[in-house]
DNA sequence: TTGGTTTTGAGAATCATACTCAAAGGTTGT
DNA sequence: ACAACCTTTGAGTATGATTCTCAAAACCAA
């Protein structure tokens, strides 16, 4: 997605709910888009360097969280990996490598991704649970760990 | 799976590692099997009480995980959640409650999940990845809280 | 039993994340 | 542009989860 579009509708979310759309979390947003995958605080604070402080960057992804804007991956050991969501970049899975714990983004085509689809539907409904999302991990070796 | 077989299953992987079984390891692992979903570390200090001190809990847990005989699982903000692996309790998928976060366990039959798996192999092979598991998270709004 | 090795448990240390509050930055009405 | 008001920021502190440390206890082999 075009950034610019990207900022638009991530703007008008939070505009919704009276919230600005200021520079640090603008720089948060773009850092979350520059990635193919989910990713920590930690991380994130590193590829932001000093622009963006933690304790305001802990604020950002909560605020943003809470608009919708991105969401938690539940990641390794404890460590809350933040991506941006569906709405904003499209449906995907993730690849996790169990070696490194690098998790990356993976696009699945529309015939594999209607089947999922209705797997998911059936099985949900044999049980009771209304199913709103679904997520595939694939767990495995990445080609630098394999 | 009867205690028992578990029980001797855990033992023989932790002697191939000159590991001991001992009562507080087995608690653990009895309190895990007694469970419908992964547990977190409070959850699991709680239902043990003092026989089990929390740093103890903590290390138990750290090394039935290197031994493989249980997995964490990614959960809700930050906090992890171990599970029984599948080798000792089979295969199956998670229903996640959005609403109030509980993770529960479900078996998927065979037909479907020969169908996942089919589509993980394809999917994986796609990307020079090697699959060696995978993970259906199904997420959405359970019983109690639809 | 003796000596050597592993495990335990209490507390301290560390790490991720949330909270606090005064200062800074925006916005609105005039 | 100014004033009054409201939101956001950032440094620091507080909390909660997890890991580390080390001396004591448990276990094992000879």
């Amino acid at each position: 997605m075009a950034t610019s579009a990207l900022h638009r509708q991530v703007d008008q979310r939070l505009k919704d709910r009276e919230t600005r759309y200021t520079k640090g979390r603008r720089a948060v947003v773009n850092a979350l888009a520059d990635s193919d995958g989910p990713r920590s605080a930690a991380e994130l604070s590193s590829q932001l360097g000093e622009s963006v402080p933690v304790s305001s960057l802990y604020r950002t992804l909560s605020i943003l969280e809470e608009a919708g804007v991105v969401v938690p991956h539940l990641a390794t050991k404890g460590l809350a990996r933040y991506e941006l969501s569906e709405w904003l970049t499209g449906h995907h899975h993730h690849l996790v490598c169990t070696e490194c714990g690098r998790v990356e983004d993976i696009d699945v085509p529309p015939k594999y991704e209607a089947q999922v689809h209705k797997l998911v539907d059936d099985i949900a409904s044999r049980v009771a649970f209304t199913a709103t999302n679904h997520a595939l991990e694939i767990e495995g070796r990445c080609a630098r760990c394999a």
